[in-house]
Formats: C-alpha cells, sequence, structure tokens
RNA sequence: UGGGGUGUCGCCAAGCGGUAAGGCACGGGACUUUGACUCCCGCAUUCGUAGGUUCGAAUCCUGCCACCCCAG
C-alpha cells in the first residue's frame, strides 16, 4: 500500500513512517507547517522539526515533502479559538485541529497524492467489525490521545493507522532509537498544536483587545481585585490573580465569568463549592460511529473524561433536545465551557461534545 | 502633639536576648499535543528609623518618624 505519514518532527511520527516501511509499504513522509510565525524566544520551532523530518526520512529512506495549510488552520481552527475565547470559553483548538488539518486537509492531500492510506503518531488504536470503524484508546494508558481524537468520523477513520497507538512510549523510543533515527531522545511537544508552547496570556493580548474589570469574591460579594480581561482566565485557574494574602489567606480561583458585567468571580480554598458540579450539557456532538449509541431520551451508563488526562469518570449519559446531558457520580472540579467530554464505553470512544455550561 | 496601641518579604503572620517559621502572591522547574489543576524548588544578611545596653538584639532602653484608637 501507499501511505503517506503526517510527520511531525518528533519520536512517534518517525516511528510510524519507520514501521509501515518495515511493514513493506510505500511510505512518504509530508511535513505540515501550519503556523507561520515564530515564537516569542524568535526561534522558529518549526524550521528545526521540519529538518528532523528530513533526517528521519533520509535514514529510514522514503521520500519527503512540505505542505502548507497555513490558511486552512487560520480559517476553520483559530477563527473558531479566538471567537470562543472572545464570548469568554475556553476552547480547545487542537480537537479541531484534528477534524479539519490532520484528518481533513492531510487526508484529502495524501488522497491525492495516491495514497491508499494516511497514517500518524498518534497513541490511539482502530477497530473494524460489522458495524463500522471504532476508535479504541492507545495502549499506553498515559500516552493515549483519543481525547483528542473524538470528533474524527467514518470516512476519517477508514483510512487512519496508527502504528504506535499498540506500544507504550517507551518502546516507541527504544525502537527509535536502535533504528538510529536522530529523533529517538527529542523532548515530547507540548502546547497548541503547530502554535507550541506559549505564554498563554500574552499570546491572546495579540489577538484579543483587554477589556479590565473587577475580580469580586463569590462569598462576600466584595470587589477583592481587579482582572485584565475576562478571556485571560479559565474556571479554575488559581495563578495569575495575584491576590494573594487577603481573605484567610488561602489559594483564590476563578468560579465563574459573568460577561454582561464584566465581572470575574472568585472564590477562596480548593474545596470551595462553586467550583464542583455534577451535571453538565454539551453541545456540538459528535459520534465516531456517526450514529448516538442510544436513543433520545434512553440513559446510558459510560465513562467520560470532562478534560484531558483526567482518570475516567462514571456518568449517566442522556441525549435530550439541547444535547448531551451528563451527570456524574462523583463531583467535578471547573467542569469549563469551550473544553470538550469525551465519552468511552470501556476502551472504545465513542465520541463527546463541547461543554455548554455545568451546575 | 493629652492618653493608649502598632510598626517583621507585595499581603497575612510566627518570633519575647542567641544569631529571621509558615501561608498567600510572585519567579523557575516537573507534568502535559488545549486552557487549567497538581507537584517540586526559589523567594527578607534583614526586622519603620537613629542611637544605646550586651559577647550577642527583630527581641531590652532612648530619641525621631508613620499609622490606628480613645479623648478633644
Amino acid at each position: 500500500m501507499r501511505i503517506v505519514v503526517g510527520m511531525s518532527g518528533g519520536v512517534d511520527s518517525s516511528v510510524t513512517a519507520l514501521l509501515l516501511h518495515r511493514a513493506g509499504h510505500e511510505v512518504i513522509g509530508v511535513f505540515m507547517n501550519n503556523w507561520e510565525e515564530s515564537g516569542e524566544d524568535g526561534v522558529c520551532t518549526a524550521e528545526s522539526d521540519w529538518a528532523d523530518v528530513r533526517a528521519v526520512c533520509d535514514a529510514i529512506g522514503i521520500p519527503y515533502y512540505a505542505v502548507n495549510f497555513a490558511q486552512e488552520y487560520r480559517e476553520r481552527v483559530f477563527a473558531y479559538f479566538l471567537e470562543e475565547y472572545r464570548a469568554g470559553r475556553t476552547p480547545n483548538p487542537d480537537v479541531l485541529c484534528n477534524r479539519e488539518i490532520k484528518f481533513k486537509a492531510f487526508l484529502d492531500f495524501g488522497l491525492q497524492l495516491g495514497a491508499d492510506r494516511i497514517a500518524t503518531g498518534h497513541f490511539v488504536r482502530r477497530a473494524q467489525d460489522a458495524e463500522g470503524f471504532r476508535l479504541l484508546r492507545g495502549l499506553d494508558p498515559a500516552k493515549d490521545q483519543s481525547y483528542f481524537l473524538y470528533m474524527l468520523g467514518q470516512r476519517a477513520l477508514s483510512y487512519a493507522e496508527f502504528p504506535v497507538g499498540g506500544m507504550t512510549k517507551a518502546e516507541v523510543r527504544a525502537i527509535a532509537r536502535e533504528a538510529g533515527l536522530p529523533t529517538f531522545a527529542k523532548r515530547d511537544s507540548t502546547g497548541v498544536c503547530f502554535i507550541g508552547e506559549r505564554d498563554f496570556k500574552a499570546f491572546l493580548q495579540a489577538y484579543l483587545p483587554a477589556q479590565p474589570g473587577e475580580m469580586r469574591d463569590l462569598r462576600t460579594g466584595q470587589a477583592v481585585g481587579r482582572h485584565d480581561g475576562l478571556m485571560y482566565y479559565t474556571l479554575g485557574q488559581r495563578r495569575g490573580l495575584g491576590i494573594g494574602g487577603s481573605g484567610d489567606g488561602r489559594r483564590w480561583f476563578v468560579v465563574s465569568k459573568d460577561l454582561e458585567q464584566n465581572l470575574l468571580w472568585v472564590a477562596q480554598g480548593d474545596d470551595h463549592p462553586g467550583l464542583y458540579t455534577r451535571e453538565a450539557l454539551a453541545g456540538q456532538v459528535t459520534w465516531i460511529a456517526e450514529r448516538p449509541p442510544v436513543s433520545e431520551g434512553a440513559e446510558l451508563a459510560c465513562t467520560a473524561k470532562f478534560r484531558y488526562r483526567q482518570e475516567d469518570q462514571r456518568v449517566r449519559a442522556r441525549l435530550t433536545a439541547e444535547g448531551l446531558h451528563l451527570a456524574a457520580e462523583e463531583l467535578q472540579r471547573a467542569v469549563t465551557p469551550g473544553q470538550s467530554v469525551v465519552l468511552y464505553q470501556g476502551e472504545t470512544c465513542l465520541g463527546g461534545g463541547i461543554v455548554e455550561r455545568a451546575w
């Protein structure tokens, strides 16, 4: 088969290409450059990542290309990202990036190159049965990335290969080392995909105008400080408030935002009730199977993650006219509008939605 | 300008003659393909100020300054 591999310049995608090549496939490495701007340190990491991709492909002995989806990224991912922040929510751009860029724009590009399949270095597995394709958690529980891929559908999965999804990170690095791939010891990347690690507040300030306002104590209703603009804070956030020492001396956390009055409500203590909810409503619900696991109104017992790397939470899910209603067994801390809630049944990622509100 | 009280890191606050706890904030790191949370490390050669007593003071004494309270 001809397989086009999305290569980031990291170990995971390096090993992905290596394994497919060893399996006898015709492998083509493709590097995506989707963000045309260097970091605040002035260093353009995309450039060194591209160099790493070339070095890895040369080591394996496969051809490579670079493509630029910067326009698509800006229009389909970044615009949404800014809109959400402007609306006072906290979006997860990477779930959209996967759906719109890696498993749409990139997939189409691969198909144009005559590929039978595309592959990425994601730590997830794919399964197929009479019902169609399923998305399974990566085998390494510490690295599972199914949370970020819950928006994929059947078309994307039908073309996708995830060669490292069945191994642990340690195994991946070992393979890279043994094969002499130059990226074997490269540090795992973090931060928004393609944009990278940033001073987040400073980054947002470059795109969104500040609207300073009052910070108020949820308990007393009294002003306890000033905020630089509601979009720079997210629910459950502690650092950056700058109001330490007041009140009873405990830590302060963001509890809610009032866009109407431009107020940031904060509360003291990690155990403040305002920080916890048990129910939530999610919109923009999508299912990997492309159809709901239960009929509307019926209840589904499953587990959910309200944020990446959260341990599985037992929930009862129900599809209503409003959206996906979730009732968690345990109290949930700082469930935040804009973030994705992803549902699982055992190893299978069912799909998910975007949190509208929680209570 | 009569009386009383208080002045220790940005904030709160231990210390009561033996050579500056702790919390919050803040900075750095770890963790992490979102944002957060969490964890770890760092953070006053100096205690309003000027003198004095003492081997030795933030701790005792004196002057001055500032703030607070009660009287006016």
